[in-house]
DNA sequence: ATAGGGTTAG
């Protein structure tokens, strides 16, 4: 068995732990056409040396797959495996792989590695193996060049990518549609238009015609700079060269939606499916968020009932858009009937989310009290159901059990955010003192204050002035003395003095 | 023949 070690310019060499570690035979498969799916992964096969006496998988925590196709002993490894190692493993394992091949290794072998770490999100990596590319003399080849220019647009760094199609046409290599269209997106994304309709001028030179999806990226970069009319001008114009699809549409509504002309947005949607379109669910959710940044929520009931009209699925993204929009508006209990549906439908709402819904609940039910319920139910599911329950949210359903008058519940509240962790504002200890002092419920009060020196926060005038009252109230004399004494201790002087 | 375009909250 040929064990041949990286050569010593091999940009491998240095992520080796020690040489040749491996007690597995290795050796890179053009699987190419047996591949069919859009991630079959990483076009390497493992097959263990049947000459060696260990032969498990490669890496205990690797799930390593059988392969139907390539047989029994051949396993391949895929992305999704691959990182779930920890980062410095996998760097090793997919070296160790390489390096039984370094030497062998045609060009095109060398990209299919590429191309599956750029999909597996190895930016890093597939910058150190191309820096080292020449060492194996390997010429790199155009869909070299174009893997790494997907490489660097990844990495949101089209300029690198622009010097990379620069070399590629220095070279003779000519980019396709493709290519380029990735380039003008990746300017776009970052707004860096200019640099985009430059790359959109090399098209024109070397006579690659841009095509539908080339204008898409562009329109979408023109609306994310604000320039709304010329992207719609722009869009005039496609129409007169290509055939706009629904990616164009949706684009220019987003674009519409983004600085509040939903019904503009709206009436493209007719447009669209005037021309026979078919809407896809993320064009509806553009008018979900359009509507409801616009402060027009209740609209998106209407592109709800259009939606299942046209036969699409609203997803999460719909109803938690639209919910959030709702919530925002304080249109809560269109909110709730939202979230009930989305229940319906089998999709669960998130921790941010349903906070979210609780918190709108109970600033409603101060206002419509008996809300409260309602609110306090769902309130306790959450927690029943395991949610994260931020402070804000109980923070807020204190509060509504304050002013509802469920004084225990705000107490039993209270203690249970303290025992997790969070502290209280005084705002919302000063509430529940008064309710309990209200409630006559005086010792608990004192526990809440108690609870605070526990906490090393210092209770504010209005702790004491609240508990002094009740105390005097009660003629608890010496109680009120002691709390008294206890405030100045701690520098506070109360209004509220003993009753002598 | 591999590759390229879209939506949410916080």
């Amino acid at each position: 068995m040929p064990m041949s070690l990286p050569s010593p310019c091999s940009p491998l060499s240095e992520f080796l732990p020690s040489p040749s570690l491996s007690n597995h035979a290795v050796f890179l498969n053009n699987t190419r056409k047996l591949s069919c799916h859009k991630f079959s992964g990483l076009k390497l096969v493992f097959i263990p040396a049947a000459s060696l006496p260990t032969t498990k998988s490669y890496h205990p925590e690797t799930t390593v797959l059988q392969s139907p196709i390539l047989g029994k002993k051949e396993q391949r490894l895929y992305p999704k495996e691959v990182k779930a190692l920890p980062c410095k493993e996998r760097v090793d394992h997919i070296v160790r792989v390489l390096d039984k091949e370094i030497g062998v290794l045609s060009i095109s072998d060398f990209n299919d590695v590429l191309m599956a770490l750029v999909t597996a999100n190895e930016s890093d990596l597939v910058l150190k193996l191309y820096s080292g590319l020449t060492c194996y003399s390997l010429e790199p080849n155009s869909w070299t060049f174009t893997i790494m220019v997907r490489c660097h647009c990844k990495k949101k760094d089209p300029s690198e990518a622009k010097r990379v199609l620069d070399q590629m046409m220095l070279k003779g290599f000519n980019p396709n549609v493709a290519t380029l269209t990735t380039l003008i997106n990746s300017f776009c994304k970052i707004g860096q238009l200019q640099n985009a309709f430059q790359v959109f001028e090399v098209m024109d030179r070397i006579g690659c015609k841009p095509n539908i999806q080339t204008y898409n990226c562009l329109l979408k970069g023109m609306c994310y700079v604000g320039r709304i009319e010329e992207a719609f001008e722009l869009m005039e114009d496609i129409k007169k060269t290509v055939e706009p699809d629904i990616y164009t549409y949706t684009a220019m509504m987003d674009g519409f939606c983004k600085v509040g002309r939903s019904d503009e947005a709206m009436e493209l949607l007719n447009e669209a499916m005037e021309m026979g379109l078919a809407p896809n669910v993320v064009t509806f959710n553009t008018l979900f968020d359009g509507y409801a940044k616009e402060g027009r929520p209740l609209k998106g009931f209407g592109v709800l009932k259009l939606m299942k009209q046209k036969k699409c699925m609203p997803d999460y993204i719909s109803y938690s858009t639209l919910l959030h929009g709702l919530l925002l508006w304080g249109k809560v209990l269109a909110g709730l009937r939202i979230f009930k549906e989305m229940e319906g439908n089998g999709l669960e709402a998130d921790d941010k989310l349903m906070n979210s819904l609780v918190r709108g609940l109970c600033r409603k039910s101060m206002k419509e009290i008996d809300l409260v319920e309602v609110a306090y139910q769902m309130f306790e599911k959450m927690k029943k159901r395991g949610f994260v329950i931020e402070h804000s949210t109980y923070a807020l359903a204190i509060q509504a059990l304050c002013v509802a008058n469920k004084v225990d519940d705000a107490f039993i509240n209270l203690l249970q955010m303290v025992r997790l962790g969070y502290i209280p504002r005084l705002i919302a200890i000063n509430n529940v003192i008064r309710a309990l002092c209200l409630g006559g419920k005086v010792d608990e009060a004192f526990y809440v204050l108690v609870l605070m020196y526990e906490n090393s926060k210092i209770p504010s005038r209005m702790s004491y002035d609240l508990l002094i009252h009740e105390l005097n109230r009660q003629e608890r004399t010496l109680s009120a003395c002691n709390v008294y004494g206890a405030a100045l201790v701690r520098g506070v002087v109360p209004h509220k003095k003993p009753r002598r």
